[in-house]
DNA sequence: AGTCAACTTGACCCAGCGGTCATCTTACGA
DNA sequence: TCGTAAGATGACCGCTGGGTCAAGTTGACT
C-alpha cells in the first residue's frame, strides 16, 4: 500500500493523516469489490469514520476516484521505469503487464480511469504513465520481442483487457487473467504477425 | 433490428407488440450511450410512452435486461452456425468476431450480461451460445488455423476485448476496434504460440 | 495546562431512482 | 358499431446515495 502524498499542501494532521490513508485504503477496495456502485458511506464504514470525514478529505466522489487513479498511475509509472534498465526489454514489457494486470481486482479498474478523466492532476500523471510505456514499447519493438506496428498507446489501453476478460466468470480462479494476458501478449509478437487493419490512435 | 420474439405467450395487441419493439431498441441505445446508469424513465422517453409502460413489458430493469442479452444471444448464436458451413474456418472464426464486436457500441454490453446471470431463459441462450462459439473454435483449431491449447470458453471471454480497450478513449474512430480484434486474433495464430501459464477456464 | 485552529461527527437535506396503481384509452372480435 | 379486455398513462411512493453543516472533539504548539 503506497503512501500518499498531497504534493504543495499543508501537511495535515497528524489523525487526519491517518483517516486520510485509511480512506483511501478502504476506498480502493471497496471500488475493487463493487465496481462504482460502492458507495461514499461504505466506503466510510469500512474505514472507520463517519460520512462527513470522506467529504471532508475528497470533496466530491469523484475527487476520491481520481486520488486513487492517481496514485495507481503513478505507481506504475514508477514500475514500467524501473523496468527501462532491463536486460531483456521483452520480459520488461511483459513483467511489466503482469504488474499492471495483478494490482487490479475482481473489478477491472478501467472504469475508475473514465470517472477521473476531468482531474488535471491526474492527466498529468496519466500522461506520464503513457510516457513510460511508450519507452518501454519502444525498447522492445528495437529489440524485435514485438511487432513492428505496435505502439505505447496499443498497450496502454489493452491493459485492462484480461482481468475484464475474466470478469464474466462468476467464481474465475484469482490468476486466470494471467492466461488472457499470455494470450494477448502473443498477439504481440512478431513471428507471422498480420497487418493491422487500422492506424495507431493517437492520444489523447 | 431483429424482430424479438416471445416463445410461448399469448400474441400481443398490435400496438403493445410495437411499443415493446420501440422500447427494447430505446433501450440498448440508452444503454450503449450511457452504460448500466441509463434510468427507466430515460428508456421510456426515448422511446415515446410513458414510464409505466415499461414496467407493463418488463417487470423490472433486470427483466429488460435479460430481454436485450437474451436477443444479443440469439442473433450471435445464429451467425456462428451459419458460419459452421464456411471454408475456411479460420476466417469464418474472425468473421464471427468481427460481427460479435461490431454489434456492440460505445459502451460494451459485458456488464449487462452479468446483470442478467439469474435469469433462466437467458442462461439457455447463452450456453447455446457457448456451444456455438464452440463448434467454430474446434473447426478453426482442427484446420491448424488457431492454435491447439484455445479453447471455445477463451474466445467467448475474449469477445468483449476489442471495444471495451478503446473505450478509454474519449472520441475513438468508431471502427478502432478492428485494430485489438486483430492483435487479440493474432494472439490465436498457432506459429511461435507460447504455452499459456494456466489451463482453461471450465464454464460455469 | 491552556488555547485554538484543525479535524471529526452524524443528523439532516434532497434529487433521482426503481417500481406501483387507479384511471383513462384503444384495438379488435362480434 | 359497440363492448370489453388489453394496454397506456403519469402522479405517486419509499428508498438510496451524494453532499452539507452546526456542534463537538482533539492534536499540536506555547
Amino acid at each position: 500500500m503506497p503512501s500518499v502524498t498531497r504534493p504543495d499542501r499543508r501537511p495535515l494532521r497528524a489523525d487526519a493523516a491517518r483517516n486520510r490513508e485509511l480512506l483511501l485504503a478502504a476506498a480502493a477496495d471497496e471500488f475493487a469489490e463493487r465496481g462504482i456502485d460502492a458507495s461514499m458511506a461504505d466506503i466510510a464504514r469500512r474505514a472507520g469514520v463517519a460520512k462527513g470525514t470522506v467529504f471532508a478529505h475528497f470533496a466530491t466522489k469523484e475527487e476520491l476516484i481520481a486520488a486513487i487513479v492517481g496514485d495507481h498511475f503513478a505507481a506504475l509509472t514508477a514500475v514500467a521505469r524501473n523496468l527501462l534498465d532491463s536486460a531483456d526489454p521483452g520480459a520488461a514489457l511483459l513483467e511489466f503487464l503482469t504488474v499492471a494486470a495483478g494490482g487490479q481486482r475482481q473489478h477491472d479498474l478501467a472504469f475508475l480511469q473514465t470517472v477521473a478523466e476531468g482531474d488535471s492532476e491526474v492527466t498529468e500523471l496519466r500522461n506520464e504513465f503513457h510516457a513510460s510505456i511508450g519507452a518501454l514499447v519502444d525498447r522492445a519493438r528495437d529489440a524485435g520481442a514485438v511487432r513492428a506496428d505496435i505502439t505505447g498507446t496499443d498497450v496502454l489501453l489493452l491493459i485492462c483487457a484480461p482481468v475484464h476478460a475474466i470478469g464474466f466468470l462468476a467464481n474465475p480462479e484469482p490468476d486466470l487473467w494471467r492466461r488472457y494476458l499470455a494470450i494477448i501478449f502473443d498477439g504481440l509478437r512478431p513471428e507471422g504477425a498480420n497487418p493491422l487493419p487500422r492506424p495507431a490512435p493517437s492520444w489523447p
